[in-house]
DNA sequence: TGTACATCAGTGAACGCGCGTTCACTGATGTAC
DNA sequence: TGTACATCAGTGAACGCGCGTTCACTGATGTAC
């Protein structure tokens, strides 16, 4: 009976796939408790196995968070690179588009998010970890570029810094303010989500900076 | 000779002005640890009193924590009353003064800053601290009302709900990269916070946000 | 198909640590007379 | 000016807690023959 439908998380002394089941538990583990309220006794916990376990999968507790991130920029940088490609040949439509998902990512998985900015969390010896984050920004970079007519490749003058500045700024702060409830919106519920990717951010999205044309 | 000069911060068995003395141990220890890295026992000792001694002052750390935010948010207010002045009869310069002033403020006092938006830590109770916090929102809401030809105490209407969330968004986010390190300049150093306040954000700061003239 | 054995992925107890808060206490201060 | 005494603001030891990591170990798996 027991063995008959999905298979069980616990097979017995072996786990199945304990390397996954942290990374879940940790993700969740942000998302109620911080950042900083994580401990990776507690991710064990969840996962049913004893305080010595996730050292055979990572090095350390930074280790963990850093594969939740890793996670994290590897979503991050597909959902904007498939919402750029909404904008089409608009440079101005593929910065709105940008931001939408930029903010929306951030409410879909705040655990994630939260963590792919705290530096002090990350193990920067992991490359893939890095090469990650890096394909995310270059998304944002190249559609500055051709809001500026920048040359692909090329550095970006000064209005495109600040534009890039700007636009960065503007999504990320207000993913910050609806997660932290600054907003009058508890961003923890569907129904807060809701509010907030369906009224607040429209409101918000036609006021995003545009190119000056001086 | 040890009495001579200025008045030494501790006399013997009683401290001298503790309170103020716990407040600011506790702002620099959050510059320097972090909000979550903040402790009551290293506040005390680096207030040259043992682990109990705060309880005198504060009913806990918490306490402590809210008093540090409440300093914040009264200079904080006070900042922004300050800068929106400056903006003379002119809203657009009004929201551009404040927003200069907030990310200064944010890179000048970056202790009290992240605080001021970790309800978490704060004690919902302090009557002063909430007045505080709500003065320093009052000014961004006030030329907003300004910039959007409403009424001083009318409610918002929607262009003016999305311009003050675009305003809010774009600072916040700038203060929260400069000083989460995204800028590539570590605004922990005098070096860095001159380049954050006199070569980035204004670049950034011509793309603000402006009322829609459709 | 069976067996020996290396390797892998767990266990659970123990380590030393720093924490917030409480407790009974005592030294210092200030006020009433 | 002196004294008794209440109050205030400290002390330092102790509480119980949860943490990350290490250790010697063992059960399960998979491979070579």
């Amino acid at each position: 009976m027991r063995a008959r439908g999905k298979r069980p998380a616990r097979r017995g002394y072996h786990h199945g796939d304990l390397r996954k089941a942290l990374i879940a538990a940790a993700e969740q583990l942000v998302i109620e408790r911080g950042v900083d309220g994580f401990s990776l006794r507690e991710a064990a916990r969840r996962a049913g196995v004893s305080p010595a376990a996730p050292a055979h999968h990572f090095k350390d507790m930074r280790g963990l968070l850093t594969a939740v991130a890793l996670l994290g920029f590897r979503d991050f940088a597909d959902a904007l690179e498939s919402a750029d490609r909404r904008g089409g040949g608009d440079p101005q439509l593929r910065l709105r588009q940008q931001g939408a998902a930029y903010v929306a990512f951030a409410l879909k998985y705040p655990g994630r998010f939260l963590l792919m900015f705290r530096h002090d969390k990350h193990d920067r010896d992991n490359a893939e970890f890095v090469a990650e984050a890096k394909r995310a920004y270059r998304v944002l970079e190249d559609a500055i570029r051709a809001a500026t007519g920048t040359a692909p490749g090329a550095a970006l003058r000064a209005d495109g810094q600040g534009l890039l500045l700007a636009m960065w700024s503007i999504v990320h702060g207000f993913a910050h303010l609806a997660l932290g409830g600054e907003l009058g919106v508890a961003p923890e519920t569907k129904q807060g989500r809701t509010e907030i990717l369906e009224t607040l951010l429209p409101a918000m999205l036609p006021y995003l900076p545009r190119p000056h044309s001086r």
